[in-house]
DNA sequence: TGTTGACCTCAAGTTTGGTTGAGGTTTTAT
DNA sequence: ATAAAACCTCAACCAAACTTGAGGTCAACA
């Protein structure tokens, strides 16, 4: 069943469960998947679907981008440059991953200023649309001055 | 149009595209609300929906907690100990804030993490189920160890 | 008194990231 | 040889958070 090269690596291509085994994803999802252009299958005489081994980095870089929480269309974009028909080498990860930590930056200095912001207006609560910074999410720009509002009680 | 108090602030009750213009949210998004369970209205005796000023600030505290990534499920029922005839009081938004304030930091630092094992593994790239700590999301415990890993061509 | 704009309800559509199931074929194991 | 396990396609369904549209009512203004 587990025929080795010489070397001792397993060269055998892999089915649909073998990959979903092996990647920890569903065998639905790899369907899922080829059908929006993210991976791609050989199929045998048969019909089923054959995998290079590669294909499990790409499956594994998927799941990391997604993580991060990029979405697959924007995935599938980054990934389409890229040839189904070689092993991602590890320039092409650093590429990969290099631009996706930038993103991944970015959400979280969103989200620790938010977090500020919430700070800042915890013992607040005027949430007024004009003057609460976390009501005018001018995200780049720090247009701020938080400090204390007074609260008038319905004066939003 | 515009009725004032003796005081100068505005009491009349606001109609829906009113709340809508204020809030920044649209019509649709309003009615959503209410079905949800999130917002409430009366009516006026040609069934139009009529809201108390409050409503005003009970949508801006949807709004921050959304940014936060608090599922609207979520804030309804953090919303629904609270009663809808009497606008929410400082007292109440610390109390929401405080715990939103917790899960967005915990989003934060699970990105955080992220972010430090991208960083471990964008010279890397393994991506090994086993071995790569991207592959293991063992997100709370500290099992860690990432360190440069050989890379096999297709030893994934 | 129109007529226009705002409002009403209810149903259906949209996007993202999949899962589930029916009905049928292929592979594998015995 | 046969039965079970794995595979195939295609369609439908799920959840979240809304939006859009149809068909009809209400209100505000000239």
């Amino acid at each position: 069943m587990t025929e080795k090269c010489p070397n001792g690596v397993m060269s055998r291509e892999l089915s649909v469960g073998e990959v979903a085994e092996r990647s920890g994803v569903a065998v639905s999802t790899l369907h899922f998947y080829e059908e929006k252009g993210l991976i791609r299958s050989e199929r045998n005489r048969g019909n089923q679907r054959r995998y290079p081994r590669s294909i499990l980095r790409r499956v594994a870089v998927i799941k990391v981008a997604q993580r991060t929480g990029i979405p697959l269309a924007e995935i599938a974009e980054a990934l389409a440059v890229l040839p189904h028909d070689r092993p991602l080498t590890v320039k092409d990860w650093s590429a990969l991953s290099r631009t996706w930590r930038r993103t991944l930056d970015e959400r979280i200095e969103r989200l620790t200023r938010l977090r500020d912001q919430l700070d800042g207006c915890i013992g607040c609560g005027c949430l007024s649309m004009q003057e609460c910074p976390l009501r005018n999410p001018m995200d780049t720009l720090g247009a701020e001055g938080p400090g204390p509002r007074l609260l008038e009680p319905d004066a939003v």
